[in-house]
DNA sequence: TGCTTCTGAGTCAAGTTGTCTCATAAGATG
DNA sequence: CATCTTATGAGACAACTTGACTCAGAAGCA
């Protein structure tokens, strides 16, 4: 943790969260084991737990490790910014990596408090950052919401989710343009 | 699996079963094993092992035991009774055993074919019987649709799943509301 | 009552998990 | 280049889990 600048340090701890994120991704959050990562890392096993003697810490570095999609920097327009967010978002959560790191986030109600944290983070993010575009463009006149604004997430990213997670299908433009209208009328930028 | 009438074995499974759900709903698939539920359910190892030689097949008998929601037989006029059913698919997705299922469904990739094949059961009756009811609205003239209609299911499931899965919050009426007319315009039903 | 069959307890080999030790080699320091 | 430092891989180890088996006894059935 503490910035040790040994190369064997760098390299043990790439190579460990590489192999720990492939089996995330080919066999989901039970496989990331310290026997499973070390072999598959051509790393001793010993090597593995002493970076992380608990095997939810390296899970949770193993997730953290891959980057999940925020909505960030709103900026004005909002709408095609949003628009923007939407896509980047519904590509991503046609990665496998992502997919297996939010099929884990929401596993069970007791699976860990770290699970649960993470999942509050990661939405707290995601709607804070999507209500702060909403109002500034509800106050500018951009949008008339017809919609309560904390209903917006659920709207706008949950056929996202469902599109990508249940029905592993993609997600068209057509669809992303359809949910905005969802939650408002937005008035024509110049 | 044969219909045996000997009340020892309905006793044992039904005992295993029920352990195998609670283990199930508090800690997520990976503690349905032999032992955990053998112990929970108050028998003996064997005796799960007798019943169910594979864990794969305790797990997925556990799962059909909790009921998922469907979208049961469409009825004319369709918008009360999407909404109905709706208010039910959300408040079946409130209960930790539906929510456990739900997550594990979805888990990974190669997470065994078994549950990419149930879950794709589940969305094809989910998306049959809506898409089913939708035709039947749109050519009585009761829907006028604005989305295209395969992506139905995920505009309206999708949020609620979003909702209950992700933000833990209840779902709104008014939110059932919106999302129903959030597909198209519908005509008022004397 | 006697017969059948399911059950729980227990044993066993094979594998996994977490911990520790130690020779070695890779990197830092002079 | 020589020497000290430290991370590493291999292996040993006890505790535990998994799946398969045996067997006396209890529960159900006739």
């Amino acid at each position: 943790m503490a910035d040790s600048t040994d190369p064997r340090i760098t390299r043990s701890r790439e190579a460990i969260l590489s192999a720990a994120r492939e089996l995330l991704r080919e066999d989901g959050p039970a496989a990331v084991t310290h026997q499973n990562v070390a072999k598959r890392a051509g790393v001793g096993r010993a090597t593995v737990y002493r970076h992380w003697p608990q095997p939810r810490m390296l899970l949770d570095d193993t997730m953290a490790g891959v980057r999940m999609p925020f909505f960030r920097d709103p900026v004005p327009p909002v709408r095609p910014w949003l628009a923007r967010q939407m896509r980047t978002l519904a590509d991503e959560l046609a990665l496998p990596e992502v997919q297996a790191v939010t099929a884990a986030l929401f596993h069970g109600p007791s699976d860990e408090p770290d699970a649960t944290v993470r999942r509050e983070q990661l939405i707290a993010t995601i709607s804070g950052q999507l209500g702060t575009a909403l109002d500034s463009a509800t106050r500018t006149g951009e949008l008339q919401p017809s919609a309560d604004l904390p209903d917006a997430p659920a709207i706008i990213i949950g056929p996202l989710v469902f599109r990508s997670m249940f029905e592993r299908r993609p997600v068209t433009d057509a669809m992303i343009d359809h949910l905005l209208d969802a939650i408002g009328t937005w008035t024509i930028e110049r």
